[in-house]
RNA sequence: CGCGGAGUGGAGCAGCUCGGUAGCUCGUCGGGCUCAUAACCCGAAGGUCGUAGGUUCAAAUCCUGCCUCCGCAACCA
């Protein structure tokens, strides 16, 4: 019966650093609908895994000093310990490091290459020596130069292989525009004006400036750059080219592919092409989803600001993190996380609503009956529209999975326990209760709310697999009768059924009191271990004479007002009185203070250094600060020092 | 004219495709209830739907101009 079948891929991640919050958005998502889909009865194959290779993993290994697999093996293992503590019930893990995996790619790249796909050319473009790197011109700094270490760049030439995109790029823009494959198709737009509209360029498939990948076969100076390598995972995760796996055929086309809005683009117009190329049917559907952004800020492993989910997730439960998570992100667009949003959330749609309608539709069985119904009943009309509401429940919420649409499925689950939390006060069970021929009706109230909470709580499994069953027990479901089937329907508990009292499902939190304790916890593991902080500090730089030194004037100033640089997101206008007179100084420190932060407030100045225009504000020196991981924090003075100091 | 997105009661959002009573969650205030995790239920206040025009009997919704904000690009001297 369970010929059906459904497939759904996280993207795999780049183990350059740990796994946070964002990452757990997508993995989260993708095992909410795969256990949906599971529990409809789908033959489910849940992909989730991690790209290994590439250059910034050669650095990021020997800056530890191990071997980059090494080094990937040990990240590795924090991600699947994170998806084990979030419950996440993947089918398969692929690693671009497995030997299926890599094997798989090199015939694919040597097929595309047979079949005229892929072609040996010239990557031109400018160099930077030092830092091995490419860049195109729009990258280069102001200068010319650099954008990573401001030398000079120089035009150069490398070998390459390409994939031709030409030939697919009608069919992706009608892919785009005219089919409902990419959610929300609101960005459809934006690609084809943006890549397709303007000529697909041939992609550059291959390097050699770097060892750590997939060795082309028929060119060993060559790897695999990671398009091929990495996209083609889906596929060779399947069994394509490969003997490790064998459900190519019973799982491909995948059903839905779900990746935050960055990495769209790839999986828009890269990946169709590199199937159209090997023709191969295309995934059914791309679901794009926003950043999490936490306190107005990007989320990113580079942002000392990530929230640790193991942190969270041991406090509040995994199963708290997923909801909130879930309920909190629309589709396509971002949401931003905060503790208080977190905590509110928990507070009022677990605490509140779920597990106090729990709580106290069970106490009052056991009040009111010993914690068994009696098998008589009397209906009423007021009885219609919790029931109702109950029973098609499952329909709207299958079109929202459906949909991906996964914030508004719960939004539609949490309709009905609102709604059977006015049911209690609409029936009053406490007046029936005093009135011995009322206990037929109350037996009804109370068996409805049981009902109500079964079939809520069986659609909720999905996204919060650990809680649910703990209702069941309170309820008194016995497992056989938690089914999808028996979700859609009204009055499956038994007529005499039998309630435990058990644990808070949810307790309540205190806002304050949780906030403060955060931020604690976050302050306090901001400095990371000292090991890193030491990889992270930019290295002494060579050393010079101490003339070297006096060259540079450095003085101590007030800072009399200052106000951000219109137009410019990162400067502060400041003007500084340095002993002879008031000077303007620009920086570059918006980002981390306010204007109001700094008056007042004493800093060291470069005094001696050649004016500049920055956005066309003249600054005149320089504000000294300190790096602090990716961020800055200025250096201030003591007050008693006055304007004008000289520095030595 | 670089590309794209967004401006709706205090906050966060829906509604816009296909014009016709402005809706949801949280917060605030008032009331109710006592089964429950100081939870639950009801009611109220609060909005020129960014702005100026246009189309129309009728515009949050369609069209045009403008303003502001956010991502990408440029600016951490």
């Amino acid at each position: 019966m369970s010929n059906k079948t459904f497939y759904i891929t996280t993207p795999i991640y780049y183990p350059s650093g740990n796994p946070h919050i964002g990452h757990c958005y997508t993995t989260v998502a993708c095992d909410s609908i795969a256990r949906y889909k599971r529990m409809q009865g789908y033959d489910v194959m849940f992909l989730t895994g991690t790209d290994e290779h590439g250059q910034k993993i050669e650095e990021k290994a020997s800056e530890k000093g191990v071997t980059p697999q090494q080094y990937v093996d040990d990240i590795v293992k924090i991600f699947k310990n994170l998806w084990s503590y979030m419950n996440i019930s993947y089918d398969r893990y692929i690693r671009t490091t497995d030997d299926y995996h890599v094997e798989a790619v090199q015939k694919i790249f040597k097929n595309l290459y047979d079949k005229g796909y892929i072609y040996k050319g010239e990557y031109k473009g400018k160099y930077c020596t030092p830092c091995e790197s490419f860049w195109t011109e729009s990258q280069l700094d102001e200068n010319g130069c650099c954008p990573e270490c401001h030398r000079e760049v120089k035009e150069a030439r490398e070998e390459a292989y390409f994939l031709k995109m030409s030939p697919f790029a009608e069919r992706i823009e009608k892919l785009l525009l005219e089919t409902d494959f990419l959610r929300p198709k609101t960005r459809a737009q934006e690609l084809v004006n943006n890549f397709i509209k303007p000529g697909l360029e041939d992609l550059c498939v291959s390097r050699t400036t770097f060892k750590w990948g997939i060795p082309v076969t028929f060119d060993e100076k060559h790897v695999v750059y990671v398009w091929i390598d990495a996209l083609n995972n889906y596929i060779t995760a399947l069994g394509y080219e490969n003997s490790a796996h064998s459900d190519y055929e019973k799982f491909w086309p995948a059903d839905v592919h779900m990746v935050a809005k960055d990495i769209m683009r790839f999986h828009a117009i890269i990946w169709p092409a590199i199937l159209m190329a090997l023709d191969l049917p295309l995934p059914k559907h791309l679901a794009v989803h926003g950043w999490i952004t936490f306190n107005g800020q990007k989320m990113s492993k580079s942002l000392g600001n990530v929230v640790d989910p193991f942190v969270l997730g041991e406090r509040y439960g995994a199963d708290s993190i997923r909801y909130h998570i879930m309920r909190e992100m629309a589709l396509g667009s971002d949401s931003s996380f905060s503790n208080k949003i977190m905590i509110d959330r928990i507070n009022s749609d677990l605490a509140n609503d779920l597990g106090n309608l729990v709580s106290r539709t069970v106490a009052m069985v056991i009040k009111y009956f010993d914690g068994t119904l009696p098998a008589d009943r009397e209906t009423d009309d007021l009885d219609n529209e919790l029931i109702s509401m109950a029973e098609n429940l499952r329909t709207s919420v299958d079109r929202y999975v459906d949909e991906t649409q996964l914030n508004n499925a719960l939004a539609e689950i949490f309709k009905v326990i609102s709604r059977a939390n006015k049911y209690i006060d609409e029936t009053a069970p406490w007046v029936l209760a005093k009135d011995e021929n009322k206990k037929a009706r109350l037996a009804t109230v109370l068996y409805n709310l049981l009902e109500s909470i079964r079939i809520s709580t069986t659609l909720l499994s999905c996204f919060m697999p650990t809680t649910m069953p703990k209702v069941w027990e309170q309820i008194g479901a016995e497992e056989n009768l938690i089914t999808y089937g028996n979700a859609g329907k009204f009055g499956v508990l038994p007529a005499n059924v039998t309630v435990h009292k058990g644990e808070v499902l949810f307790p309540r939190l205190d806002i304050d009191k949780e906030t403060e304790e955060l931020n604690a916890i976050l302050l306090k593991n901001s400095p990371k271990s000292e090991d890193e902080d030491k990889a992270n500090l930019a290295p002494i730089s060579e050393t010079i004479k101490i003339d070297d030194f006096g060259k540079v004037d450095l003085r101590v100033a007030e800072v009399k007002s200052c106000e951000k640089v219109p137009k410019a997101k990162k400067l502060l206008c400041l003007q500084l009185d340095d002993g002879f007179g008031t000077r303007q100084v620009v920086s570059g420190i918006a980002k981390w203070y306010a204007p109001e932060d700094l008056i007042g407030k004493k800093v060291i100045v470069v005094a001696n250094l050649a004016p500049a225009k920055l956005c066309g504000v003249e600054s005149n020196g320089m504000i000294v600060a300190a790096d602090v991981g990716e961020d800055a924090r200025v250096i201030f003075v003591d007050k008693d020092i006055p304007n004008g100091s000289k520095l030595r």
